[in-house]
DNA sequence: CTATACCCGATCGGGTTGGTCGGCTTCCGC
DNA sequence: GCGGAAGCCGACCAACCCGATCGGGTATAG
């Protein structure tokens, strides 16, 4: 399960991608109040996604957030990883932050992570290939990437 | 991530496939030293497979656990939606505990449920098709699959 | 009858999640 | 150059979950 806070990120980022064109700034509240998404709670999801670069913002009157790279620049598996942690279902299967297990002794022996490997790797494939512009594109079209 | 509890489940299952074949029960403690899972949580957790139907036990002097099923007929899949629920990213999609999204208005033009749908399918694709059996026979023939 | 080993409910510390509050800073328009 | 709209930021909070432990209870072989 991916958290509530990915998720609106997310959708979020949907929503800036439609809103977007006219290249005018979109309000916080804008997003918050078409995605029902709490506000308070979708500022700290967009300063996190400002901070790694997915999104700039304008401040004062006239301000909101604008996406800040092509949307098929941004793939789900980057706004997941900066949003929920590593995707990969155990730690010692992690790009991003390897933790060896504890308690299996040889990694390479371990069943259960040869198993978790295969799953890691395809929804790596998923994740890592989808991006924004996929989401927002016609539904038939997705299906033949 | 699967929780640490799924891990030690199927490490625990994997040693009953292993210590089996004389047919004799396997003591907790056994399990317990041999994969180095805290005693106590692992009786726990040998009593939720027990309750789910996929382990048996005897009490007592020469008590301990055994396999109720053929390791081909006990898959990832069913061990990790009875330890940690639901496999499915997201809610709106699983077929064990269904819930819809509160926010999204219409499920079948949500984008970010149309993209994790293909995620879900990938994963239950490995993890429901991949036995106790597969994970411990020998590790090339897994691939093949 | 007693040692052994499973059964089971309660509890617990610490971390995470999903949010709220209040105030500060920046910027535009007048 | 000032007022207000808007983003920035840190603190805080309740609820929940996770990993684990404790203290017994109960069945069963010998």
């Amino acid at each position: 399960m991916i958290s509530q806070k990915a998720k609106y990120a997310l959708r979020a980022l949907v929503a800036l991608v439609r809103a977007s064109g006219h290249g005018e700034p979109v309000l916080i509240s804008e997003i918050s109040r078409s995605q029902a998404i709490p506000k308070k709670f979708l500022e700290q999801i967009l300063l996190e996604l400002k901070r790694a670069g997915i999104v700039m913002s304008r401040r004062g009157r006239a301000g909101g957030y604008v996406l800040l790279r092509a949307p098929d620049k941004v793939t789900f598996g980057e706004v997941l990883r900066l949003i929920d942690g590593p995707i990969a279902p155990l730690p010692c299967l992690s790009k991003i932050a390897y933790r060896r297990c504890s308690d299996c002794a040889d990694e390479g022996t371990c069943e259960i992570r040869h198993v978790f490997a295969r799953v890691a790797e395809a929804t790596r494939d998923v994740l890592d290939r989808t991006t924004l512009a996929d989401a927002v594109a016609d539904r038939v079209a997705v299906l033949q990437d």
